[in-house]
DNA sequence: TTGAAAGCGCTAACAC
DNA sequence: GTGTTAGCGCTTTCAA
């Protein structure tokens, strides 16, 4: 690879020019600038990234780390939050923990820092105050899809509101008059999602309908766990007339589930989700499913880093909240028409 | 964050020293180990990549160009290439090109041979010749998931016989009495999957039977594109007994269109895909199709882009073909059962 | 076993 | 406008 003097050689002049050229083109004598600019096409010449960090003082890297990209809700994430870095002139590195905390930890102190100048975090197995500690030696971190927005962590976040998006949720199964309802809740690596559940729990409360906890499972974040429990959790409960799932995986799982049973939906059971991945709306039926908007709070958390990165002093929120989750309306959710166990409606 | 030197102070050392406690443990004496070991802790010193790179001249870092991380595929893919590049000491940038092919260039040449000693590209709309122009200016590029292993490009690559796959597909479709077949060709970023098409009709041909064109559809590679070619071409050709779609995504479509229809899969119509994504075995009915081995497809990429990197004077093989591939039998594919058209079987 | 010194490729004052 | 110089943080001979 051709070096700034090999280029300032054959333009014969000083590699400050060929910079000056690069750079702060107005400096530069129109001629000169021609002459440089030949003799880097000449030599194919590229800027070193790495020498260029080095002596800027920035990488102008980001990190994003997350624990499996073949989690169907990481992609979107990771392509808004690529396209808003890129924006703003950084690059993204995606960091795979692998669901291995280990692992994590090795990205975080070997690239926080030095190749990265700031990470952005979404649920991985590090504990918050490992994040801390990291925060305060080396470069700034974002907790990005917070789940708790009453209960801020010591980080700053980007908050999403999904108590709201179960109490959207469950408005919406109420409406549609359901009274039986089984309860999907996911646990990703990031713990339980239990805001999700206890929105959706709450307005049941309201409307007079005690939780029934055999109608509940707890289990792991994807389709496959979605699947197996519904199937489990419809033979255990047949009466139930709608799925509520903290998860569009969940939820596509029980989709899939239903199916297999014979079960129509919407016609028999109702399904509702909360996310609105991609898939949400390529499946037969399309789910209805409480949308957070990917695709903001990615670029909402890119743009958050990015100000604590370039604005080292100034006094920052510690948390934004993302826009309010918002319902919608698909195909797996449709009125309760009464069966034999509720003859009267 | 603190610096070599700032260690080397407080550890009343000199840097060289510092570094060797990092890099060459058995060249320092225990005890002044354990001081700079000391130091470093207390500083929270993590060494500084960028300068690093630098000072050795290598950036322990690959690029992954891909069109867009939101097509499914790409996430096992990231994830196995992610794995392997860990396993041998190297960081992976994945970039997004968003598919755009502007964007594609920018990246390759701001980060090869700067930040990223190699990229290992995956379909994008670059020409070829571009890469290569690339490719002999600054780091090495390996082209992975090479549809035509009969046509070799100008750069080393790790090429997938899946004209071989089309050939699976068709003959697992024949000997289950299937004649009337039609296919969803996928058009991904890189093209035509015709390879794929090709191996297909190749055995339908020998089996005596000739395409019908109007059974046929070229699409883009996405789920939402096979339902709605699947929806069209059902209801002009309502007599296929069968689908053949070169992707798994298109046949995901076409079983969610099927179910639309009330065409029951695999009673009434069988579908076959090709590549085995994870979703193939999630959807109901799960999904039969060709399995290309993705993980070991995305380590052998990365290990020959490794390899060309480290050895570059070493008489290098120009492709790798990948393992070949199997067909993996699901649900979604039954015995013809003779209909009206064909009572004679 | 440790230190001194040069250099990786670039940027940014500052001087000419 | 352009060149000179120093320095970013690290590695790596080579001496001591």
């Amino acid at each position: 690879m051709a070096t700034l003097s090999d280029v300032a050689r054959l333009a014969d002049v000083t590699a400050a020019t060929v910079s000056n050229v690069l750079r702060n083109p107005n400096k530069v004598r129109p001629e000169t600038a021609k002459r440089v600019m030949r003799a880097i096409r000449e030599l194919g010449y590229r800027p070193n990234l790495n020498a260029r960090a080095l002596a800027e003082g920035r990488s102008s890297t980001l990190a994003l780390m997350l624990s499996s990209i073949a989690n169907p809700f990481y992609p979107e994430f990771v392509l808004a939050a690529e396209r808003a870095a890129r924006r703003s002139g950084y690059f993204l590195m995606v960091c795979n923990t692998d669901d291995d905390a280990e692992i994590g930890r090795a990205y975080l102190t070997q690239i926080a820092g030095t190749l990265a100048e700031g990470v952005l975090v979404l649920n991985t197995d590090i504990a918050i105050n490992e994040l801390c500690e990291s925060a305060a030696v080396g470069a700034p971190i974002v907790l990005s899809m917070w789940e708790h927005p009453e209960q801020l962590p010591a980080l700053p976040c980007v908050a999403v509101d999904f108590a709201y998006a179960g109490t959207l949720a469950a408005q919406h199964l109420l409406e549609l008059g359901h009274r039986d309802i089984g309860m999907l809740i996911g646990d990703g690596c990031g713990g339980l999602q239990d805001a999700r559940a206890a929105g959706f729990r709450t307005v049941m409360r309201e409307a007079g309908l005690e939780p029934d906890d055999a109608a509940v499972r707890e289990i792991p974040d994807t389709i496959d766990a979605g699947f197996t429990a519904c199937l489990e959790l419809m033979s255990r409960k047949p009466d139930l007339s709608a799925l509520f799932a903290t998860n569009d995986l969940l939820a596509i799982g029980a989709l899939q589930a239903l199916a297999t049973l014979g079960r129509r939906v919407p016609e028999d059971v109702s399904v509702v989700g909360i996310t609105d991945i991609q898939l949400a709306h390529q499946v037969r039926p399309s789910l209805t499913t409480v949308a957070i908007n990917t695709g903001a709070i990615a670029q909402a958390s890119i743009d958050l880093l990015i100000r604590l990165i370039e604005e080292p002093d100034a006094q920052h929120v510690q948390a934004i909240t993302a826009p309010a989750p918002v319902l919608v309306r698909r195909q797996s959710t449709a009125d309760h028409v009464s069966g034999a166990r509720e003859a009267r409606g």
